[in-house]
RNA sequence: GCGGCGAUGGCGAAAUUGGUAGACGCACUACUUUGAGGUGGUAGCGCCCGAAAGGGUGUGGGAGUUCGAAUCUCCUUUGCCGCACCA
């Protein structure tokens, strides 16, 4: 009987999903574990060997948790909506409900191949109306909440109207910058319109006109994370800043909490590194400079006028805060805020810059300044955001003609306007210290302004040093102070004498959320005089509705915009026509697979308080900023408005890392020219001509000259060129050409295949590895002699023709093979090559493993004899080491563990039940199948997935004696078994009695003995 | 530029606490099973010297701590990933 994995896998596939062993209910006894993965966006490309690496891991750890006797909560969905399907959509007409359909059932059917141990009865789709309803139903939790710092926490909308009913936004409302203070008595005179206007600036989803990325190409706002150089995420497209109403999540609000909750959490470092870059906190000082103004007579220094504002970053000050300062009756004055991490160094202030957008730049620009301000200005507009990020460090700028005072000597400096500063993030303004900043000092040396130097020996004069160590120097009172020092020092005396405070900064920005898309959550929002409304729950879902073709709306909207009869409702009532980004529905599903068919809540709180946290969450780096913030934001929420009693969504992050494509080349002659007679012949141009690797790389080397010569001498020869010295005179050029690895056996061409693959290749001429030709139609002896292809790592993906489907793999070698060989291929977390050979090694071990149950000849080998102690050791080791690397997501160990213990058994002879039916329960989270169909084969008829995991039993590791290194000043020289129960002195005197020691020793009395119990034995002499 | 993670045979890798470097697998070599291919089995396999015994050397490079370093410290080279005129 042979190990029949098709048969087997089939057979116990059909039957799991009869018996709906992997079904699990929201109550039992037992402790539960939550194992979630990233749930996959269904493309349309289906599946490579690199996808299924997080989901073997998790399905091992879940599988193995459950034999440990925990209830195991491993459920899987699909993150349904999204940009790719409408735009095939476009594409095609076909539409996205179809085509995602289409796409998920291909994927299941993969991920069906692979045998994983998924409770399909929770499948979530962000995309079925039954699942949105509940994204649409959280927005609007969100909509319908404030931030309320004091308590650091969401509260209702309705516990903020009580507030100003009761006190106004008086009393510790003036966190948000908003426009005016009033009292409980305005508040109630204020129209609708206006209260509404007034708590848009308080929800934690609202809308606002702000600056936007706008992608024409794809016709939508995108996300910051969504933005990778100036070049939308997807596709490539360009992407402008432009002015739109949208709608926002006050992320901002979360910022700190964001950042703090990364402490309670097991992420890797690299992972919490890249959120806290994200969130970027920072912190220091606003001060205000006074402006020499008068300049300008004609000042306009109104209040910025009306709602809605810019989403801001730092919630207070929107932007570029004016003051107008009227004391004394004197010419305006104004005043220019700046924001610093580094208010120690406000004496070796030398120049101030603000952001060519800055508000106040019109304003303080002298006349004769305005020429070159308005020209430089002209400059900023015409560049594109991606000129200005390709071009970094380029250094321009202009100077208005205005001069600010250092608050603390007077001093005036004057006021720039540069590009490198920049008006999103702190006040669009900075003060520049050139000899601290290299930035600021760039500027100064380009525009030739006098620098300042507080920092003594510390600065060179050629470059900047932002070093804290230095004592300052020309900075009066700061003088001799060490600069840490000296930071709270100024901080103290900016509070008290008013030119500022201390203040906080973080580099992220609210999150943008809505897109002029098709194919996502509508919003549950309807628009009644221009003011946003929630949508009654009742109604719920707002369903998508079907549209006949796919194209933007007028306007910048999206395509639901061209629905009239969708978008007006009775009364002017009118539909918001945007829809949600990709990150909503992913916000929170990990929520709805505890309780995925309710239609009365997102989910039972019971189920939610059961479940709780996800445990160990498996996915790629690629969703560290993006969908994780987003996440751990939304938790936040639904926690701090009581629906939930966790903050953090995931208890432990595990990152696998990628599976790298490991591409094929051939190379083509491409051209092969010689001199004869003195005259150029192109012998070979586009050549059908394939060298194999090493006739390229002799061709290119020049250390090993008589290998160039015959390389040289072997194309010679094909190519019919009499005996000329066509060594020294002649040149080529050979191509390296992408192959698909699937024609490729290792790294030994199949040539017929490679023939059969493309009608150009039919009559290809190859030059192999020892030169031998093969000409077209000419058959050949593969094992002499091999044509060699070229081999780089590279990213995985079509147009390399280097992806490797699972599919062939699974049906080549069994889904068990497939399994154990992604996990032996290294640690998950690393990125590793793809190497498709190495998978007959596991493939090998499973049968070998299958032949301590089963003979080819003889059938049935195993027994129900007692165990010798010696197998019994074999197994409580693999039990013992197993266990470990099961825990640490050491797989690839474990495995190994898997290989050395079989090994040993079959050295062993060892067919007995007893050891083997413990090994197939420790073997069962990673090989299901085999596992499955053996624990049967014994005798047993209840499944192993839910078998008892066996228990380690120290007795039988305990040694008697163990071989010891000895080694001589630290350098190994012999090993000597020793029984363990012998003392330091008599061990000490074995190995020094040793004839190899002796010799060794050369006669010497040893200094020290270094002896480690149970480890090692090193004389000094 | 800033930050994170790495670098160990021909290849993927192991070494969990500073204690026999290279487990396990691939590839390769020889032998063997078989009519042949495949499969299965046995042995070898870091590098250098040597027929062997044995010796030297060896974890990107350099220094240090230690009886002892792949592992700890400092410097340096290099690769991958993330952020990037963030004040």
């Amino acid at each position: 009987m042979e190990y029949n994995f098709r048969e087997i896998e089939k057979k116990w596939q059909k039957d799991w999903k009869k018996s709906g062993v992997y079904e699990v209910s929201n109550s039992s006894g037992k402790p539960k574990f939550y194992v979630l993965d990233m749930f996959p966006y269904p493309s349309g490309a289906g599946l490579h060997v690199g996808h299924p690496l997080g989901y073997i891991s998790s399905d091992i750890y879940a599988r193995y948790k459950r034999l440990r006797g925990f209830n195991v909560l491993h459920p899987m969905g699909y993150d349904s909506f999204g940009l790719p399907a409408e735009q095939y959509a476009l594409e095609t007409g076909q539409h996205p409900a179809v085509t995602t359909e289409k796409n998920i059932e291909t994927y299941r059917e993969q991920l069906d191949s692979i045998g994983f141990s998924f409770d399909w009865s929770r499948e979530v789709r962000t995309s079925a109306p039954s699942y949105y309803k509940w994204t649409q139903w959280i927005f609007l939790q969100i909509f319908s909440s404030w931030y309320d710092k004091n308590q650091k926490k969401a509260r209702g909308i309705e516990e903020l109207i009580k507030i100003f009913d009761k006190q106004g936004n008086a009393a510790g409302m003036g966190q948000r910058s908003i426009q005016k203070n009033f009292t409980a008595e305005e508040w109630k005179n204020y129209s609708t319109e206006e209260k509404q206007t007034i708590l848009m600036e308080y929800r934690l989803a609202f809308l606002a006109l702000g600056e936007v990325n706008w992608c024409e190409a794809l016709g939508t706002v995108l996300a910051n994370d969504e933005v990778i150089n100036g070049v939308s995420e997807r596709g490539g497209h360009p992407v402008v800043k432009r002015k739109m109403r949208q709608w926002y999540l006050r992320i901002t609000d979360y910022a700190e909490r964001l950042l703090q909750g990364l402490t309670t959490v097991e992420y890797t470092e690299a992972m919490k590194e890249m959120q806290r870059n994200w969130i970027g906190k920072s912190e220091g000082a606003e001060l205000e400079f006074e402006v020499n103004a008068g300049l300008n007579s004609n000042l306009s220094l109104t209040p910025n006028p009306g709602l809605p504002r810019d989403p801001s970053p730092q919630g207070e000050g929107s932007g570029n805060s004016i003051r107008t300062s009227n004391s004394g009756g004197e010419a305006h004055s104004l005043k220019i805020k700046v924001y610093t991490t580094r208010p120690d160094t406000i004496f070796g202030v030398d120049f101030m810059v603000l952001a060519p957008e800055h508000e106040l730049v019109s304003q303080i620009t002298t006349p004769l300044q305005k020429r070159d301000v308005e020209a430089y200005l002209e400059y900023v507009k015409s560049r594109s955001e991606r000129e200005r990020l390709a071009e970094v460090k380029s250094v321009t700028g202009a100077f208005t003609g205005a001069y600010a005072i250092n608050p603390f000597n007077g001093r005036e400096i004057p006021v720039w306007i540069a590009e490198y500063v920049l008006a999103g993030y702190g006040t669009g303004a900075i003060m520049a210290v050139p000899c601290g900043d290299q930035r600021d000092f760039d500027f100064a040396t380009h525009f030739k302004i006098p620098i300042t130097n507080i920092i003594g020996e510390y600065f060179n004069g050629k470059e900047s040093n932002a070093t804290k160590e230095a004592v300052l120097s020309n900075s009066a009172f700061l003088n001799g102070v060490k600069m840490e020092n000296a930071i709270g020092i100024i901080l103290e005396k900016i509070e008290k004498e008013a030119i500022g405070h201390r203040k906080v900064n973080y580099k992220m920005r609210d999150a943008g959320f809505s897109r002029q898309r098709y194919w996502g959550e509508p919003f549950p929002i309807i628009y009644k005089n221009g003011i946003a409304y929630p949508v009654d729950e009742k109604e719920l879902p707002v369903e998508l509705p079907h549209v006949e073709n796919y194209s933007p709306g007028p306007e910048g909207e999206g395509p639901l915009a061209n629905i009239p009869e969708w978008v007006n409702l009775d009364g002017g009532i009118k539909r918001e026509t945007n829809t949600m980004p990709g990150y909503a529905g992913s916000s929170w599903y990990f929520l709805r697979y505890m309780d995925p068919h309710n239609d009365e809540v997102f989910a039972d709180k019971k189920a939610m308080e059961y479940w709780n946290q996800v445990d160990v969450y498996v996915g790629g780096t690629e969703h560290a900023v993006g969908h994780l913030l987003y996440s751990r934001m939304w938790t936040k929420v639904l926690c701090d408005l009581g629906f939930i009693s966790f903050d953090e969504p995931y208890k432990k992050l595990v990152n696998q890392g990628m599976i790298q494509g490991s591409s094929r080349f051939v190379y083509r002659l491409d051209r092969f020219s010689v001199r004869i007679n003195g005259e150029v012949k192109d012998l070979a141009e586009n050549s059908n001509i394939f060298l194999s690797l090493s006739l390229v790389q002799n061709l290119n080397q020049s250390e090993n000259e008589d290998s160039k010569i015959n390389s040289h001498k072997i194309i010679g020869e094909l190519l019919k060129i009499p005996n000329v010295d066509f060594y020294h005179d002649h040149s080529f050029k050979t191509s390296a050409l992408h192959i698909d690895v699937n024609l490729v056996d290792g790294i030994e061409l199949d040539i017929q295949a490679f023939k059969n693959s493309k009608p150009e290749y039919a009559n290809a001429i190859f030059i192999l590895e020892d030169g031998k030709v093969i000409s077209p139609g000419e058959d050949f002896d593969h094992t002499s002699s091999k044509y060699i292809c070229g081999v780089e790592v590279e990213k995985m993906s079509k147009s390399k023709f280097n992806t490797v489907n699972p599919n062939m793999l699974v049906e080549k070698y069994g889904a068990d093979t497939f399994r154990m060989y992604e996990m032996f291929l290294g640690p998950v977390e690393q990125s590793k090559p793809w190497d498709t050979k190495g998978i007959e090694g596991v493939h090998r071990f499973l049968k070998k493993l299958w032949r301590l149950f089963y003979d080819d000849i003889k059938g049935k080998v195993w027994t129900e004899e007692k165990a010798t102690d010696a197998a019994f050791k074999v197994l409580h080791k693999t039990i013992k080491k197993v266990e470990e690397d099961t825990e640490r997501f050491s797989y690839n160990t474990a495995v190994s563990t898997f290989m050395v213990c079989v090994n040993e058994l079959t050295d062993l002879q060892c067919h007995k039940k007893e050891i083997l039916q413990p090994l197939l329960i420790l073997l069962a989270p990673y090989a299901p199948h085999v596992a499955e169909e053996l624990y049967h084969a014994l005798g047993n008829n209840t499944t192993i997935v839910d078998a008892n995991y066996p228990n380690l039993e120290t007795k039988y590791l305990i040694e008697s004696e163990k071989e010891y290194p000895v080694s001589i000043n630290g350098k190994l020289r012999t090993t000597i078994v020793i029984s363990l129960d012998a003392s330091q002195d008599e061990v000490e005197k074995i190995a020094l009695n040793n004839e190899i020691i002796q010799k060794w020793m050369e006669g010497k009395a040893p200094k020290k003995i270094i002896y480690v119990r149970n480890k090692m034995v090193n004389v000094v002499v």
